[in-house]
DNA sequence: ACATTAAGTGATT
DNA sequence: AATCACTTAATGT
């Protein structure tokens, strides 16, 4: 644990900060699909990516899901960060994208290291930063890129936080995470696939324009 | 060979 | 872009 933790966060952190990260933390390795955050449940630890990536979903009254933004190594969850300030409940739900390794904080060190450590706080402020714009984009995305061009962007997502142009999903799955329905992916997949920008098989997609 | 699940397609709204 | 209804293709038993 020691040296993963070193090896990612070495130079963000300093020694005596990952001293205590060693102490109280503890290393989490989930499979791909593992659930790791449930909308409305009780937020008890900070987690921090070593390894792998994991999406974010926001869910709708129906229970329909929309993609939101994948979060990669070296990052943690925001959502964990405002929900422990203010001890409210996950509006969100993670689901590991890939096998992932995680470090868990009790979030009872959150406060603590914020004055602490300057390094845990600019940590805390940039990650808060760097979601913002992701969902900012996200956002803009929703709002500006027709369907055909959610889907594109979505697959380069995706191959880029697997680092592999070949995606392992199916129709149906795409169409849960941009929520629409699995005819409209089928066909503008096969759209993206006369263009060249992909190649289609059963239950994997190559993307070859990243 | 058969059942199951994924993907493709025309027509309609 | 969504939905329906149906076909075709891939895969597991």
């Amino acid at each position: 644990m020691k040296q993963l933790i070193r090896q990612e966060y070495a130079y963000l952190f300093e020694e005596e900060l990952l001293c205590d990260i060693e102490k109280v933390g503890s290393l989490k390795k989930v499979k791909k699909g593992t659930q790791l955050m449930e909308i409305g449940a009780v937020i008890t630890a900070i987690p921090l990516l070593l390894d792998g990536a994991v999406k974010i979903l926001r869910e709708d009254a129906k229970g329909d899901e929309l993609l939101l933004y994948f979060i990669e190594k070296g990052d943690s969850c925001a959502m964990t960060f405002s929900c422990c300030m203010g001890s409210s409940k996950s509006k969100i739900r993670a689901i590991a994208e890939t096998d992932a390794k995680l470090i868990m904080l009790p979030v009872t060190y959150m406060q603590l290291w914020m004055t602490k450590y300057q390094s845990w706080q600019k940590f805390i402020l940039e990650s808060y930063h760097t979601r913002m714009m992701e969902l900012l984009e996200t956002v803009d995305t929703l709002a500006f890129l027709k369907m055909d061009e959610r889907i594109l962007k979505h697959l380069q997502d995706r191959a880029k936080v697997t680092h592999n142009e070949v995606i392992h999903t199916t129709h149906q799955n795409i169409a849960y995470d941009l929520h629409t329905s699995r005819v409209v992916v089928s066909r503008l997949l096969k759209k993206l696939e006369n263009e060249a920008k992909i190649e289609l098989h059963r239950n994997w997609i190559k993307v070859l324009e990243l």
